[in-house]
DNA sequence: ATGGTAGCCTTGCTA
């Protein structure tokens, strides 16, 4: 089963594109990030004529997440735990053959030192809470989406540079390590150890024809699913099309 | 020193 993640930055702008590269690369399943519309204006008209079912849930403009699958979608929730308060469409969860599969939308936290960075800091312990309630399953999860976090310097074109961003401060990087340190495994670290691998270009200033990149979209395996991982791999190509969306896909094969 | 891109709607905000 092959499993994506794309932070689509527009799923009704970014439909022909996400329409191509779906008939190309026909992935089982899709976890798709910034979606940016409400279910009722999602184009899943289009998406099920090549043969996927649907999970969305969304906002007016901002954030939005989706998960596409061609086996049958079950058991479709939404929504991290821990905050009642939280309005923000930044989690999905369904399971597809027996696996749990989340899409999920890890707040930026810029600027640091707004109030930004502390709800992503709050979001990322909520994230650990659920994960921890989830490897008690002890059946396969993938954590699939935009983590806004560099795990480390060789995650990022310009370490210095960004040493005050928050997708790279030594908080949001402790945190993803907690998560890891729980036994879930970065899919993509365990068959690239090249540093400078990213999945993210920022469109100003020629980001992408100079390979300007962070690495900040990842699948995150439980021990069950990284126990059946055949290969995790970027796909750079969606990048490099005309209206891309900054982000192109994260992919893993489980057994 | 500045501005540079993209998408949405709040023609400013988010990224």
């Amino acid at each position: 089963m092959i499993v994506a993640s794309w932070n689509v930055n527009s799923i009704k702008a970014r439909l022909g594109n996400v329409l191509s590269w779906l008939e190309e690369v026909r992935p089982d399943v899709v976890c798709l990030q910034e979606t940016k519309c409400l279910e009722s204006d999602f184009p899943g008209l289009e998406l099920k004529s090549l043969g996927y079912e649907l999970a969305c849930v969304g906002q007016r403009a901002y954030n939005g997440v989706a998960i596409l699958s061609r086996p049958k979608l079950e058991d479709v929730t939404t929504g991290l735990p821990g905050d009642p308060g939280d309005e923000q469409a930044r989690w999905i969860e369904a399971t597809v053959e027996g696996v749990r599969i989340v899409s999920l939308y890890l707040p930026n936290g810029n600027p640091v030192g707004s109030d930004k960075f502390p709800y992503k800091l709050a979001w990322m312990d909520r994230l650990i809470a659920r994960a921890k309630a989830l490897l008690a399953l002890e059946r396969p999860v993938v954590l699939a989406g935009d983590y806004n976090v560099c795990p480390t310097d060789d995650d990022v074109y310009d370490p210095i540079g960004f040493r005050h961003d928050a997708l790279c401060q030594p908080e949001s990087r402790a945190k993803f390590r907690t998560l890891l340190n729980l036994g879930w495994t970065d899919a993509y670290r365990i068959f690239d150890p090249e540093p400078h691998k990213y999945t993210f270009w920022d469109y100003q200033q020629g980001r992408w024809p100079r390979d300007e990149g962070l690495r900040i979209d990842h699948l995150v395996c439980s021990p069950h699913a990284a126990d059946r991982l055949l290969r995790a791999w970027i796909d750079k190509s969606p990048r490099g099309k005309e209206r891309a969306s900054d982000h192109t896909p994260i992919l893993c094969e489980l057994a």
